[in-house]
DNA sequence: CGAAAGACCTGAGTGC
DNA sequence: TGCACTCAGGTCTTTC
């Protein structure tokens, strides 16, 4: 479940191998994956055909690529999203149309991206080549579009751009701008974030998740959040003091920091494989998945509770209503 | 208008 | 072996 440290791992994997690079051909193999691209502004594949890349920026954990038309490529994970790249012919290349199979290895033996590769493009990069940028995705709650920029609304960067410069980082694609900025961006307003808090009387949980309060931040780096500052998750947060706040801000950005440190070195120059599973797990939580395990603070019974069709984990001691 | 609920999705896992 | 069922949850849309 790729959450902003995913994001900007697969962010600063894209980056090297795609800016400068021409996109030379498009394969969608399944239009559920496009399910954000506006039709009526034009065909995604012709939109990207033939289109230099100009960089890689995040807001959250939404990932566009700038494009010398003045659109930009806006890829979304969703729920069980993956980029990955890949050399053309590589036998570890998933999904290769019509590629040679042994006889008598089922489709059901292929690797399960292969399967799931919803969506290819082909890169000819004048340093690295050819490439292959494929768009794996199980459960179709990611997606990929081509949309229009507009001016940031408050004429700053629009996101993080990683080493690229250029006049297209205040702009910021259309679906993308009701994003708020996320924690670790450098233009990131704590007041203003404070401000919005108090006039929420809707759970703390609930606003974290808010991508238009604060954005970045998924189930699990909420509950993550949570449980350092030691914050019920019901709490309302218009009830937070201003010092709380802080805390839980303090904490937020702390586990997307130490996140961040941990996925960012599965990157390879050659072969970026970003696994949001593997990457994600590796992590080390303390409260997501933890119920029925002892609170590493207090020894408690960690306990896992419904909230919004998903589950919050929290220690019954350390986090109470208030 | 804000807040909550529903829809969208499929593969892995489980119980019978 | 196979079938029905549950679970995972980010974001957009619909409803209250």
């Amino acid at each position: 479940m790729p959450e902003l440290p995913e994001v900007e791992v697969v962010r600063a994997g894209v980056e090297p191998a795609v800016t400068g690079a021409i996109v030379a051909g498009v394969d969608v193999f399944d239009e559920r994956s496009l399910r954000r691209h506006d039709p009526s502004t034009g065909s995604f594949a012709r939109l990207l055909e033939g289109q230099l890349v100009l960089g890689a920026v995040r807001r959250g954990k939404f990932l566009w690529l700038p494009l010398a038309s003045g659109r930009a490529l806006v890829i979304h994970l969703g729920m069980s999203g993956q980029v990955l790249l890949r050399t053309p012919g590589d036998s570890r290349s998933a999904g290769s149309a019509g590629s040679t199979r042994p006889t008598g290895v089922t489709a059901d033996a292929r690797p399960a991206q292969d399967r799931l590769l919803r969506i290819r493009l082909h890169l000819d990069h004048p340093v690295h080549g050819e490439l292959w940028l494929n768009f794996v995705d199980q459960r179709i709650f990611g997606s990929m579009a081509v949309d229009t920029m507009q001016p940031t609304s408050d004429g700053l960067p629009a996101g993080f751009p990683g080493a690229a410069r250029g006049d297209w980082m205040n702009l910021i694609p259309s679906q993308v701008a009701h994003i708020a900025r996320d924690p670790i961006d450098t233009d990131f307003s704590a007041g203003a974030f404070f401000t919005a808090l108090a006039r929420k009387k809707t759970g703390i949980k609930r606003a974290l998740l808010d991508q238009t309060l604060i954005s970045g931040i998924g189930n699990i780096y909420a509950d993550e959040a949570l449980f350092d500052a030691r914050i019920h998750y019901e709490q309302p947060a218009d009830s937070l003091s201003r010092a709380k706040a802080r805390t839980l801000l303090a904490s937020v950005r702390g586990i997307l920091h130490r996140a961040l440190a941990e996925g960012g070195t599965s990157f390879d120059a050659q072969y970026v494989n970003v696994n949001g599973q593997s990457g994600y797990f590796a992590h080390s939580l303390t409260a997501y998945g933890r119920h029925g395990k002892p609170c590493l603070r207090c020894g408690s019974t960690m306990v896992r509770a419904q909230f919004m069709n998903r589950s919050s984990h929290l220690c019954p001691r350390c986090q109470r209503l208030r």
